[in-house]
DNA sequence: TTTAAATAGGACTAAAATGGTCCTCAATTG
DNA sequence: CAATTGAGGACCATTTTAGTCCTATTTAAA
């Protein structure tokens, strides 16, 4: 189904939460109580957007997490990033060494094509969007076809 | 990683390798063989590409699998969609019930927007571009941003 | 200077999804 | 009627994921 895993559900919401008020310091603690999600996962999940420099965070008494910039310029696309690492859709998209099944397998070329617009897709969506209601959104739903996109003149 | 699943990865080389001459009848030992993939798999990846309509079967004696249209015809997303179920990123996306996460989830009809390009990425890549050569694919690499696509007028 | 509150990092366990196999039944051809 | 092939589903083993917990480390305040 090409679903991504909880652990980057979960992220939106806390970062949704977070953005609405950013600028301001939360522990983790609070982000647990405000989201109902456990607090060992709010912190696994807080010490993953850390290391991808989506948020910062401070130590000691008073500590927390805070977002490292404005909610416009954190994109969907980090956030999985974040959790779940590269956007690859097949395991020889990631992994150069290519797959060893035997005969049929020159298609790597059009998985990256696929790769590159579902990246783009993702890098398209902002956390400020995310916090946007939903109606606002709603007009942009009509998509987007590689086919009738003359990109390469 | 956003990952689509090793028997959904089977199923792109295996219908490559039956469009290269289509029209013709493969029986499943005779793929199992050909791409090196074990039989028992391979058969369960064709009955699930039968029930999506994408092959058709004819059994007995000579019987086997063959392509139900043409590769032009054949999407990227209906193969994902055959050994997968509906393509969509979140679970709240599927089920309609909505999240039990109590406060800040209304971030739903956002996901909407980006299934559906992620949707229309996939409709738009055909079985029978994946079996060109790469070379004729790579121009089109230059991709897409819903920022850059003003489709509400 | 001590204490309490907070994050950092990683190990560990339990549960769920996935991959892969196998068995029995049904249909078709020679 | 026998051989070949697919249909359908049950089943197990493995891997992945989710979730928890423990032990530092850092900082502010008493």
């Amino acid at each position: 189904m090409l679903r991504l895993s909880k652990l980057t559900d979960y992220a939106t919401v806390i970062l949704s939460f977070m953005a609405k008020d950013n600028e301001r310091i939360c522990a983790a603690m609070e982000i647990s109580t405000v989201t109902g999600i456990a607090l060992p996962t709010v912190s696994k999940i807080l010490k993953a957007l850390v290391n991808a420099h989506v948020l910062v965070s401070t130590r000691g008494t008073k500590g927390g997490y805070a977002l490292a910039t404005t909610p416009e310029n954190i994109t969907v696309a980090t956030i999985i990033i974040a959790l779940e690492g590269p956007i690859a859709v097949t395991e020889c998209s990631i992994s150069q060494q290519g797959c060893e099944q035997a005969a049929g397998c020159n298609i790597s070329g059009h998985w990256n094509v696929i790769n590159r617009a579902i990246y783009n897709a993702l890098e398209s969506v902002t956390l400020a969007d995310m916090i946007k209601p939903q109606e606002t959104l709603i007009p942009v739903a009509s998509l987007y076809r590689i086919e009738n996109h003359n990109v390469s003149q």
